[in-house]
DNA sequence: TCAAAAGTGTTGACTTTACACCCATGA
DNA sequence: TCATGGGTGTAAAGTCAACACTTTTGA
């Protein structure tokens, strides 16, 4: 598995020797669940001495053989033993300094994972669920990587059905609510939420209502099919063609 | 300005043994500029054989002691001769095979200039605008970057005052809706078009008409100052806060 | 006087928000 | 019978889209 580097093009090699220095890349996933009402995130505590007592996102250097999706996907599965989970790429970090032991750069990816399915790894690891609200401090700039994942999922989760991931298989339309008040740390009018779910067409009603459950059951639904794991495939495509403005 | 990468972190190193391969992060730039209400982009000729009579985007391995940004903003300057421009990441692109003499990871930028302010390196560099309704077939993935990149200056050129970028200093509204048509490939309605500008207050109206233009002449505008080169920083906070749903 | 573009408001359609009452269930 | 949340509609405000005529200038 091992590669020889050797780049030929005048534009790479003329500026760089390559060979000169060691650069690494990672993967950082933030992985975000949701329980009681809140949002959480999967941390690790950082084994590192300059971050002693800190946590940190898990994360991983990739390896000469896998893409970053590939890596994402194993750093997931290594983690909470969970493939076919919803992924995506969010933004690259590449200070200088931003690893104390030498130069990284970081590709960060959220993942939306559905906290009930992952009985896996856990404490064994020292890897713990913390709510957004209790997170202060994180080793490296994990911090600033975590808030760019939470402002980009805020940004995503009107207008592609990608919440679902965090939460199981069936689901009332309170709970769901709850989880976008999780989310945007907002609250939001029920009346006015029901409306615009409805709009977007991406649940079933599966005649079924909720049970063990201290008041008036409501119906249950379950995400339509086509949308299950996984964004849709963005709608890039020949030149024109747009949303319209104006 | 050689770096040896002694990770400590058990985390990394009991997975990958970063010393076993050779990997490089290169940047691609996505420049776009804007004639003859036209959006275009400078390419380069590939000097790959793979790609021969391709042209390719213009990038560069990073270096060692520098971070993306200044990677990016380097790469800018030796090309096009301009600092101070506007410059956004957008993705990062890491297929194993991607690059055809070795792993090379690239993080996309996209970078709006004034094509009328830049007059050097250009042909003796075998550097040329393309028109993108021009463009077909480039090296390596770059057409899947170039796409990216499209769609998100698409996304973002509504929200953000950024195309003044792409303008001269000193524009009518007829040359700004142009642009804004040319980059998003459709028409606009000039009423409503001006409408929505002068409610974003992103001009100042300087006092001054065109010139030298065979019909009736229009207005001159200014972007204000305050957003002049670089997009104003992201509102990233505490947690909650967050722009209203419901 | 013609050609070209500047400049400018209103209406109807649609979207978004705010808001309150009765119902079903389990404790 | 009480507490809890389920379920539902309407009106007002705001936003967006469509659309036409008069003015200014240079050729």
């Amino acid at each position: 598995m091992e590669k020889i580097l050797k780049l030929k093009t005048a534009e790479i090699e003329k500026i760089s020797n390559i060979e000169s220095f060691n650069i690494a890349i990672s993967i950082d996933c933030v992985i975000f669940g949701y329980e009681n009402k809140e949002l959480k995130v999967l941390l690790i505590k950082s084994d590192l001495e300059e971050f002693s007592g800190l946590y940190s996102l898990l994360g991983d250097i990739i390896r000469p053989d896998e893409d970053l999706e590939e890596a994402s996907y194993r750093i997931l599965k290594e983690r909470t033993g969970m493939d076919d989970v919803y992924l995506e790429q969010v933004h690259t970090f590449g200070s200088v300094d931003r690893h104390p032991s030498g130069r990284v750069i970081t590709v960060a990816y959220y993942s939306l994972i559905d906290i009930k399915h992952h009985r896996l790894n856990l404490t064994h690891n020292d890897l713990h669920w913390h709510s957004l609200s209790d997170i202060n401090k994180l080793a490296f700039d994990h911090r600033i990587i975590l808030e760019t994942c939470l402002e980009r999922l805020r940004e995503q989760i009107m207008e592609y059905p990608i919440v679902f991931n965090l939460l199981p298989d069936k689901f009332s339309l309170r709970e769901l609510q709850e989880l976008y008040e999780a989310i945007l740390g907002v609250s939001l009018d029920r009346r006015n939420f029901r409306k615009k779910i409805a709009l977007k067409e991406w649940l079933d009603d599966i005649d079924e209502m909720e049970k063990e459950v201290t008041h008036r059951p409501g119906k249950l639904y379950r995400v339509k099919k086509k949308f299950r794991k996984k964004k849709q495939p963005s709608k890039i495509g020949g030149y024109p063609q747009v949303s319209s403005m104006s």
